[in-house]
DNA sequence: TAGATTGTTAATCGATTAACAATC
DNA sequence: TAGATTGTTAATCGATTAACAATC
């Protein structure tokens, strides 16, 4: 007997998950402006996307419509903002105080999914001890303890692809439960432990080859 | 008729495209390595993937192995290269000097797929005539001219939501024929000019998602 | 030769799209 | 009421996986 049978949880499609912020963004703004209802139709209009794949994604969610009128505004951002994780805050930690990991360390989009990034960790002595975005850069030395400490449970991994490995290690020694890998490569863990990849590349070669395949004709 | 009959290009599948560079990556490494031969079965072993689906991938290459050995890497190697755009390198110039146009602008690993990152723009008075990452940060005034002169066709966009459509305008306005949009905001474009929409909440999203079912029991 | 591996065709699986009844 | 819209079931489409012949 599997998980879902026993909880009958209905498994979501990724690509279902992977549309839900931009639906959550769009009627955010939606609500700023004071918007009342908004159908499947409206959302499609402003969005590239069908109005019945639309309306399929949002029975996931749980997201309640009424007949002729559509969805109320307020309602469904709730909806959304629950399944989202807007209310449910995490504590992450960043490895890697380069480049991408400053930036990820600054961004404010992040807050709206409960993620909250309380510091970065390098082995730059020259990082160390320094503040990027109100927040600290500490000494990597240092993760095990206060990730434990803290409980913390997601790592976001952002050192070069050739450290990724023993970086995992020890964000998994500190007890992390999630990585979120933006080395690319893959990184090897216990089978409790999740790992999200994310490889900027990946899209960058779809962009390239649709310039390849649409442009030099 | 169209393109595809014309030219009788076979489409490859986008899930395809987004595992090459993995593929990549990880031939690079046992090429450095003076590793002469590899199977699929050995990459599968590396990457979490199975035999069966990398053959299937390389084949839209037009990878060619060898029975019982296996591929070529120096061979394997190259068509990647030559697939993914190593030797076709392309002119880009990044829009909004935010955190994650700062980090993209210093972001080494995309030069192994042919992306050249010339200069950022942005319209911030304190940020314009700085350089980062020996790259010039140019007032957003400029672009169009610039973008023009060089032929550039790729634009990145990392301004805030709220200005991406004015910014895309701009772009388009330049003559860019690609835009990889990294604001979380569909925006509008004309037909024969081709959008990649990069969205980073949706990763975390489907970690989120992941966080919740698997580790809350 | 025997066995490992490629390359390709067929079967399966899952997501998208279409159809349509229910409803306000 | 008529018509727009939701919610759900069925059909279609495309990617993954399996099967298997060819080959070194």
């Amino acid at each position: 007997m599997t998980k879902n049978e026993t909880l009958s949880i209905q498994p979501i499609p990724e690509p279902t998950i992977r549309r839900l912020p931009l639906y959550y963004q769009f009627i955010k703004e939606m609500h700023s402006q004071g918007e009342m209802f908004i159908s499947c139709t409206d959302i499609s209009n402003h969005l590239d996307l069908t109005a019945i794949q639309i309306r399929k994604d949002l029975s996931y969610t749980g997201a309640v419509g009424k007949s002729k009128t559509g969805y109320e505004v307020h309602s469904l951002l709730n909806t959304l903002e629950e399944f989202l994780g807007y209310r449910n805050t995490k504590d992450a930690m960043i490895i890697g105080a380069g480049n991408l990991g400053m930036a990820l360390l600054g961004y404010e989009g992040f807050k709206d999914y409960g993620l909250n990034i309380i510091a970065a960790f390098d082995s730059d002595p020259a990082k160390i001890g320094t503040t990027v975005h109100g927040k600290m850069i500490l000494d990597i030395e240092k993760f095990g303890e206060l990730a434990r400490r803290m409980g913390t449970q997601i790592g976001i991994l952002t050192v070069p692809a050739k450290y990724a490995q023993q970086v995992a290690d020890i964000m998994i020694k500190a007890g992390i439960k999630a990585i979120w890998n933006f080395a690319p490569v893959k990184i090897t863990v216990p089978n409790d432990v999740i790992v999200q990849h994310e490889n900027l590349a990946s899209s960058l070669v779809v962009l390239s080859h649709k310039i390849s395949n649409e442009l030099n004709f």
